[in-house]
DNA sequence: GTCCAGGGTAAGC
DNA sequence: GCTTACCATGGA
């Protein structure tokens, strides 16, 4: 257990961000998370200070890198014009997430399973896939499985984790990556344009679900995924159509603002008058 | 019972 | 090129 001074961070945020579907809220100050095949738990002790279950080698080697701890979100705050009232009230609300650098097959898997389905049930859908395929890392907690395990999985196994209409695309784009028809760690040497037109050739990959891989896993900031949320706000808040050309870049993580302010229950209650 | 959720696909025009 | 019906599931 190491304490750690992160300026700026918001744990709470970033762990109900919509991004990553492992995080564990133990108590309003205690969160577990399962990734890089292994479990962590994040304590906030007060004001940027957290409590991290590694060592300082591990922090400085895995953790940092995957929380993007080394990026400085003030310069993304820059961006935003004066008279934007939405994106103002949502930096206030949403300015400590930061954007994860995760595995890409789990979040290309997790976001086909996304499709129509609320984020609390994206969740038990993977904490059931990874209970059923993957790898166990202690009495409760179990890594997300490989390509391999998915792509020998049969129909019925993924329909019992509550997949529906999206287990035959999970199967079909997970032997895809086993059988190396794609190569998910070569994609990351591919520019934007080229690497959604390969993710969009997957089964269950639209241009949705491949601006969140894009975004969430091979980091790419100018990534703009469009949900319901974002949708719902670029409608209300922007007369349907948002100034993406003001981010070039980095519009990825203005998307991730207005995504977690625009489900909050503080910007809905407004739309309510 | 109805509506909605970090949509994609294929058929129709 | 652009619409539209359909696709399972669970929770409000």
């Amino acid at each position: 257990m190491i304490d750690v001074v992160i300026p700026g961070f918001d744990i709470a945020l970033t762990a109900d961000s919509g991004q990553c579907f492992r995080f564990l809220k133990l108590s309003p100050d205690n969160f577990r998370l399962i990734a890089l095949g292994r479990r962590l738990d994040i304590g906030v002790l007060g004001e940027d200070r957290f409590a991290f279950s590694c060592t300082r080698g591990e922090f400085d080697t895995l953790w940092s890198p995957y929380f993007d701890l080394q990026e400085d979100y003030l310069r993304f705050r820059s961006l935003i014009p004066r008279d934007d009232a939405f994106l103002g009230a949502a930096l206030r609300y949403a300015g400590g997430l930061r954007i994860l650098r995760q595995a890409p097959f789990e979040t290309l898997i997790s976001f086909i399973i996304s499709q129509r389905k609320t984020i609390q049930a994206i969740k038990g859908c993977v904490e059931a896939l990874s209970r059923r395929f993957g790898d166990r890392i202690d009495e409760e907690s179990f890594s997300f499985p490989g390509p391999e395990g998915l792509a020998k999985a049969d129909l019925a196994s993924l329909l019992a984790c509550g997949l529906g209409y999206r287990s035959r695309y999970i199967l079909a784009t997970s032997r895809s990556v086993w059988e190396g028809r794609i190569d998910l760690e070569a994609l990351s040497l591919l520019q934007d344009d080229a690497l959604h037109l390969a993710l969009c050739g997957l089964d269950g990959v639209g241009d949705k679900v491949a601006q969140c891989v894009m975004l969430f896993a091979y980091h790419r900031l100018a990534a703009f995924p469009r949900d319901v949320w974002v949708n719902r706000v670029i409608d209300r808040e922007y007369g349907g159509s948002f100034p993406e050309h003001l981010y070039k870049g980095h519009a990825g993580v203005i998307q991730q603002y207005m995504f977690c302010y625009g489900r909050s229950a503080q910007w809905r209650e407004m739309q309510k008058t």
